[in-house]
DNA sequence: ATGCCGTTTTGATGCATATCAAAAGATAGT
DNA sequence: ACTATCTTTTGATATGCATCAAAACGGCAT
């Protein structure tokens, strides 16, 4: 019988996870998740405001959202900082790592946080056995690849009210997908990291809220959204209504 | 002694091939490099203009580009396009279309352009086979999502001249590692798609050419691009001068 | 409560880029 | 060589968003 007793890390099987079906949707006979469990090494918590990695750390795991919601960023030299996107429970980040060996943006939690480590070196591994995890891992990166697409679409030809409302339609998908609210969503990031994100000004995201809000398609209170007409928020993102 | 006849798809040998430091840089052996060619089935010849995959078609391989020039895009329901990257030699495409088993983006050729066909099938069974191989799959994807991010960055943040300063230094320093001039270009496509990758419409890149031009920054003759002044080239994209 | 500090909202103004328009070059087919 | 078509350049104007500024608000510690 081993003990894992360090405090701040604590050994916790994927099989009795019940996040597995968003981080490893994988079917997987029970032998077969015995051996997942292997790719998790520890947990691992993370407060509010801290950074889990950072631009130029070497790139050693990647991490699955237990619990908490994180930002990704960039820099210019200057010191811009880009938001590269937001994270959620379910979600793996630092896959940027791979390439150098180093990451190339920071991971801060925007509200405390727990993830699970996944030495890379052990998914690589698992993956190998199991090409149903290996496919697994292609689509994590591929979705990813096809996000950022989204965004460059988003960020290239869209004005910003259909940025905010494709940003807040997405969010309430991804939460609801949580078992969330459809209609309610408590913000953890302030209005710079939104703009940021949508590439607009915080003024602008402000006046954004406050225009919806004028015309009664949601109600804005502080970080608290609600949805009250989701109809016109997709009219909005796409205004001919087609597809 | 099988014998492959199509025209247009003639069975050649990664081993064999000139491009494999780019898009296989793999230190196989021999034995093993044999092993390696059953990655690529067949190649196959696109003509510019034409599609070597749409939005919504079955993804099934992923494709090396042997020879001419590619690019990537999406598009708003309304139909505005969105180029999301432009694609050389010995890069990689098709990985948008992992993770739903269907393509998210078109790839068109702008110059004619020969490509390896790589099923996907096979890149995760000799994955599965060759470690060296899988970290090379997982370097790819990753580089391309790292690459999304700096474009996002470039998109969010900088100003219609520092975009296109940074597209052609990215443009050349990618040529020269290919073997080409890093002073001379030949642009492979229009204004408007420049500017539809930088989030820019095409006049304002026409602009932009023509002040770099008056300030002796380059030398524009249509798609022909001459890099006189490098350095400031640098400095228009990152005016700091640190880093 | 009270005062402080960070966040958000709102207003006034300016600027970068989009838009509209037309001319000038290229390219291709007859 | 000549027209038709597409691409690129250049100019004039419009506009969406950024910027600057200040007030309102909320959270937190005292």
């Amino acid at each position: 019988m081993t003990s894992a007793t360090t405090p701040e890390t604590i050994k916790v099987a994927c099989s009795s996870c019940n996040l597995r079906e968003l981080c490893m949707p994988i079917s997987f006979g029970a032998d077969d998740m015995k051996r997942l469990d292997e790719v998790v090494a520890t947990r691992h918590h993370v407060k509010q405001g801290e950074l889990l990695f950072r631009d130029g750390e070497p790139f050693k795991s990647l991490f699955a959202i237990r619990t908490g919601f994180f930002k990704t960023s960039v820099s210019t030299p200057e010191g811009h900082e880009q938001v590269t996107g937001f994270q959620m429970a379910g979600e793996i980040i630092g896959l940027d790592g791979i390439v150098t060996d180093q990451h190339s943006c920071n991971a801060v939690a925007l509200e405390d946080a727990e993830v699970c480590v996944m030495p890379f070196a052990n998914v690589e591994a698992l993956s190998r056995e199991f090409p149903v995890l290996q496919r697994h891992v292609h689509k994590i990166m591929s979705r990813e690849i096809v996000r950022e697409n989204s965004m460059m679409l988003l960020i290239g030809n869209m004005r910003s009210e259909e940025r905010l409302a494709a940003f807040l339609l997405n969010l309430v998908q991804r939460l609801h997908a949580r078992g969330f609210s459809q209609t309610e969503i408590v913000l953890r990031m302030s209005r710079e990291e939104i703009g940021s994100y949508l590439g607009m000004k915080l003024e602008t995201v402000s006046r954004a809220f406050s225009k919806f809000s004028d015309e009664g398609i949601i109600e804005v209170k502080q970080r608290y959204v609600g949805i009250l007409n989701a109809p016109a928020l997709k009219k909005i993102v796409n205004p001919t209504g087609c597809i």
